[in-house]
This record gives structure tokens, C-alpha cells and sequence, in this order.
DNA sequence: GCTTGTATCCAAAACGTTTTGGCTTAGAAT
DNA sequence: ATTCTAAGCCAAAACGTTTTGGATACAAGC
């Protein structure tokens, strides 16, 4: 007698059976092959035969199965999204909002989006898992780091992929990202316009290229202006930037020098200008507040409206666009890189142009 | 000269062949039915044949096709979480949360979560899909509404799912929820017993049943601690509570009998909390600030500690919660319902115990 | 009448597993 | 010597599709 495999796995069992192309066929009395012809859309079956078929199929709840699509066809239409998830950090809310683009873009083209968390150092072998098993047809890539393992893997493996964001060999990649180093550069000359001579810097965590590339553009615009790399006072957040805001504002705040304070994220922005206003400075009278706005849906922005200047950039339209490219790619179409466009938008008691204006300080 | 079916669907093609449990058998000289059964620890396989099987796996790469796999077995060993796309509302940081412990219980059980979004009206076509197409093994169902049509179709087709929240036939299903009676009753009593006598309340959207439950829960405990109805001016956010906090709370504002202020959301609270202190009003001194705390990792609350008493519950618990049923249920074991405890927690400025403690008031 | 073409249809193979129901062989029991 | 048991292996069926390579019938062209 032989005996199960160790780790039970128990049927389900009692699965109200679901209705197969067999007996569609027997129904009918036509060849599966005709039904299967007649549903996908195929010129060699007649009008009146697909009509007949058609109908049958939507009569008996017809759905083709899945499984048995994926088997022979060898495509899933599911791509898969792997969640770094070192204990708490992988919750963020930029994270949800690139969700809500990504989950709705994939229903469009019926595609599945398999989530899954795993901890750093399981990841790889988590693609590793979805390459070889079959499980999906592509991957997305979060929050890329230099010289980023997963991209290795994925290039080596030939497998259709997209990148939130960019690395050194994004030419041999989809991605999708914002113009990091323009709308800090911009977001910076912004501010230096207005007169201010030193400015709290308040980056993203500098594992995840997003921050190191707006560290560059904000020293360069200085550069490029003429300032002093010393006119910024550099402060790092970890990721996910929580926590940050509120504190390195506060230390920031104990140099009355400084004037201007540049977000990385409008949510380290927020509670900055709460510490700000604590201190009892007044955003846009004796100091000034400019960030990234991500546009987070959940994030009411009433209370701090005018408060803040900003650049608008949709990380929703990102999620569309990463999904579209990965489909892309998918159904081996080119390959390409995708810019989402940012939106210059400034507080209240603004003057003159965006550039130029906003918040004028001596 | 037959052609192609009307919505083209081109192979991915040139995929990299993996290996497969044939070319493993060629390897080895066994039948395909001795690799099956040594790799799923069956005990009719010798134990040097069994090394020589898991050897030759992990040398060639081997992993069994999961397509074929799910074809044969008729598990798919993922389970749906379809989300509400009524254009902006799903984002929600609650549900990140959530989604935060469903991640990490699933991938413990090696379960994929497959994720889609749909508009409110095409919902219930998601569900019939995956259950007819073999997409799942099992839902989540999240948000659950009165009598909501979801659970009655879920229950007709006898499929695996669980719910986070209950309604009226809790007893027939899985559920995960928070003591969301006993947490606002408690809070209630706690407000009152600190001598105020009008009371904000700012619920959640009251076309979910967790908020309708929470307002009988204050209005019970006014009724038994023998306050009038009227000690509560109520207001509704809608769903996701968000611009709700601040303006709602200013409206509450107007009235100075109100001196104390019930959230639904920590969301909700902290947004009052900027509109009471933008008032001149000080929490913890001339006003109680009181909420439900869903530990919202992203949330600093340090900036407002002490200043707002609160019951914490964890969503991420109730997301590992959520999956270890739905999963028990796919496994065929017994089905229960998940109450996840609260603690209460309370902010500076507290005397007494939990219960009877905090800011009073005369 | 014969060929060619066209419109419909279909049998069978294939996808990569798991599972069923054996079949050997070797040793123990009779 | 025969029967029984257990250990170890395997061929074949099955899961439910898609796709290949015809087959059939009928009309048109010669």
C-alpha cells in the first residue's frame, strides 16, 4: 500500500463540476473543435453554426477554462507584481496609487495581476519561481536599485518586463517613470528665484535611485545658479518616508537660516508644515514649502492649500502606463520607455509665472 | 484559407522551453510517474531514487508547470481580491493595510493573490468569471454592504470565501472583523465618563455595515448611561473618508457645547485634529479628541501623540486573518469567524484606568 | 464529366502534469 | 515448492483546451 505525499493536500472536492467544451459539443452535436473555432472568432466556421454555438454557451454558462488554456496555450494573461516586504516597509502610499493605475489598465486587456510580498532576499527566487512554473507571462519591477538583481534576472531570462523608474541600462528595458531630475532642477531654480539663500533638502531614502538622481538635479541647478552646494542643508528619510517629516523638519528648523523646504514626497511635505507651523514660522510669509505632489487620492490637501507649492505628477497614470508597456512587450510588441509628464502647480499668493514666481522672499 | 481569430492573439513566442518532468524522466531513465511521485513525497519511490529525482530536479532547474498542474489537480492554489473601481474611491490606506497581511499570510502558504479591479457594476461578472473559468480556488471579500449581492452569489456557488466585515448571515460564512460595537460603545462610555456632554461624532459611509454598526454601538451607549440622543451631533464621511475629516469637524466647530470629538478613521482624526487646533481649541485640555487606531504603518502619529485617545486593531492581523480562513475553507477544513481583538490605548494627559480615564472633563 | 475552388466541418495530437491500477521482483511464510 | 506480502516501479488515462492537417460537399470553370 502506498500512502499520500507528506504535505496533504486535500481536494477540494464536491466542485459543482463546471460546464466543458464536451458538453457544449454534445449539446450541439458539433466537433469541440467547432466550438472552440466558433468562440475565438475563426472565419471557417458558419454565421448560423457560431450563432447556434454562441448561444448555447452564454444558455449553459459556457466559460472556457482557464487552465487548460494556460496549459496549451502557454500564455497566462496574468503578470506579476512581487511586494518587498522587509517587515512594514513595503506599505506606502505611493505604492496604492500606482496600484489603482496598474489594477485598472490590467482589467481592460483581461489581464490577472498576481501579488505577492516576499522578504529581499527570498525575491529572486520568488521570479524565479513565476518564470519557470509558468505562472505568468511578465513581471513588474518596483523601485529599481543600482545595478538592481531582479533586472539582472529578468534580462538574462528573456521574460517580458517594465520598471517603475530607471537605471543605468534603460535602454534594454521598458520603463515607466517622472522626470525626477527635471522637477527637482525646475523645483529648485524655483525656489532660488524667490531669493531664498538656504534651503532644508528632505530626499528620499538613497537606496532607491528615484532620490539619488533628485539629489543631482537639486546641487546641479545651485551649480548651474551659482549657489554654494552649502546653500542646502541635505536630510535623508528612510523609505517608506514616514516618520521623516516631522522630525528632520524640526531639526531643520533649529537653523534659522533657512528659509525654503524642499520635499521629496508631498507627505514628508505635510508634516513638515506642521512642524513649521508649531515653530510658529508662517509658509508663504517667512518661509517656503515645495514638494513633489504624487497626486495621492486619499490625501486631502484642503487643510495645507496654499501653503504648499508644488509639481503635480499622476503616479496612477504611471500604473496605466506600466501595465500597457508590459502587455506590450507581452504580445511582442516594441519596447519602449515612458515619461509621464509632470504639472507644475503653485500655491496660493503666487506672482508671475511658475517658474519665477511664488512666495517672493528678499 | 482559414484566418485567425478576430482579436489577435499573438504568442509570446521564443520563450526559452523550461525543462519539463519528461525531460527530467529522459534524464534519469524513470517513468515520468516515479519523478511525480518522488517530488510529491509519495512513499511507493525508493530512497535513492528519491535523491536521485530531487538531485536531478534542482541540478536541471525543474519546476512542475503549474498550468498543467492546476489543469490536473483542478486547484489553482491562488484566490481573488476584487476591488470596488468606482473611479477614485478603492485607494484607501485602510486597505493597504489590509492588504499588507494578506500578502504575508499567503505567501507562507504558497498561495498567489490574484488582484483585479472592477466597477461596481461589473463586480459580480468578475466573480461568476474566476469561478467558472478556474481562475481561483477562492475570494476575499472586502466592504461587505447589506445584503450584498457578492455573498449571495458566493454562497449559491458554494465556493471557498471569506469576508471581512459580517452582515446578517454571518453564520453561513467565514468572516474576519473588529470588535466594531464593542470598540465604539467603549469609547462612547469612555467620553461621557469624562463628563462631556456633547459629543461629535464623525462615522465612516453608512452604506457599509461597519459604520451603521458603530453608530447603534454610541447611540446604545448613550441610552444605557442614560444621556439623551442628542448629546451627539452625527455626521457622515463618505467612502474613503477622506476631505471629510477636516471639514466635518469645522462644521462641529460651530456648535461650542461640543467638546468632544469620535472619529471612525485615525484618517478622519488627525484631519480634525488640525482643524481644532486651527480653532484655538486644545486637545487634552478644553476638548477630547477620541478614534478608532487601524495602525496604519504609514501614519506618524508621534506629531499628534497624546493629544488623541484611541483603540487600536490591527488591519494587518485581520488581513492574515482573512486568508488562513479562506484558505482552511479551500483545504476543506472548518469554517469560522475571526474576531480581532482591540486594545485601548490612550493618549497623555490620561488618569484612571482604560476605561474610565483620559482628559476629563467637568 | 473532370478539375478546381471554397465553405464548413472534424479527428487527433499536443500541452505537462497527477493518479489509477497495475506489474515485477525479492523475500517471508506456509 | 508454493503462496503471500511488500517494495518499487510504470503505462496509460485523464484534466479541458487549441491547433494541425485534412475531409467532405457543393458550385463554378473548363
Amino acid at each position: 500500500m502506498t500512502t499520500g505525499p507528506n504535505r496533504s493536500r486535500k481536494h477540494a472536492g464536491a466542485q459543482n463540476r463546471n460546464v466543458t467544451i464536451k458538453d457544449l459539443a454534445a449539446e450541439l452535436n458539433v466537433s469541440i473543435t467547432t466550438i472552440s473555432r466558433a468562440l475565438n472568432g475563426y472565419t471557417d466556421v458558419g454565421e448560423k453554426t457560431r450563432k447556434k454555438v454562441i448561444d448555447a454557451a452564454r444558455r449553459l454558462g459556457y466559460t472556457p477554462n482557464r487552465n487548460a488554456q494556460r496549459l496549451v496555450t502557454r500564455r497566462s494573461h496574468s503578470i506579476a507584481w512581487v511586494q518587498a516586504d522587509d517587515d512594514n516597509k513595503f506599505v506606502d502610499p505611493h505604492f496604492v496609487e500606482v496600484m489603482a493605475g496598474v489594477l485598472r489598465e490590467a482589467r481592460i486587456d483581461h489581464y490577472d495581476i498576481v501579488m505577492t510580498s516576499e522578504t529581499p532576499e527570498r525575491q529572486l527566487a520568488a521570479y524565479e519561481r513565476y518564470v519557470r512554473d509558468g505562472s505568468v507571462d511578465g513581471f513588474i519591477v518596483d523601485l529599481p536599485r543600482p545595478n538592481d538583481p531582479r533586472i539582472n534576472f529578468l534580462l538574462e531570462a528573456d521574460v517580458p518586463f517594465v520598471v517603475h523608474g530607471r537605471e543605468d541600462r534603460q535602454d534594454r528595458y521598458g520603463w515607466v517613470d517622472v522626470d525626477n531630475y527635471g522637477n527637482f532642477y525646475n523645483l529648485t531654480k524655483l525656489i532660488l528665484a524667490n531669493g531664498h539663500k538656504r534651503i532644508a533638502f528632505i530626499n528620499g531614502d538613497e537606496r532607491f535611485l528615484y532620490a539619488t538622481t533628485r539629489r543631482q538635479a537639486v546641487y546641479d541647478a545651485l551649480r548651474d545658479l551659482g549657489h554654494p552646494p552649502e546653500t542646502v542643508m541635505y536630510l535623508e528619510g528612510t523609505h517608506p518616508m514616514v516618520e521623516a517629516g516631522f522630525q528632520l523638519t524640526e531639526l531643520a528648523l533649529a537653523d534659522p537660516s533657512i528659509t525654503a523646504f524642499l520635499y521629496s514626497s508631498i507627505l514628508l511635505a505635510t508634516e513638515g508644515l506642521t512642524a513649521v507651523s508649531r515653530a510658529g514660522r508662517v509658509p508663504g510669509q517667512d518661509v517656503m514649502i515645495a514638494s513633489m505632489n504624487d497626486e495621492l487620492q486619499y490625501l486631502n490637501l484642503a487643510p495645507v492649500d496654499g501653503q504648499i507649492t508644488y509639481v503635480r505628477s499622476s503616479l496612477r497614470t504611471a500604473g496605466r502606463a506600466l501595465v500597457a508597456e508590459v502587455i506590450r512587450q507581452c504580445e511582442r510588441k516594441k519596447t519602449s520607455g515612458t515619461l509621464i509628464p509632470s504639472l507644475f502647480d503653485l500655491g496660493e499668493g503666487v506672482s508671475g509665472d511658475a517658474i519665477a514666481g511664488s512666495v517672493h522672499f528678499a
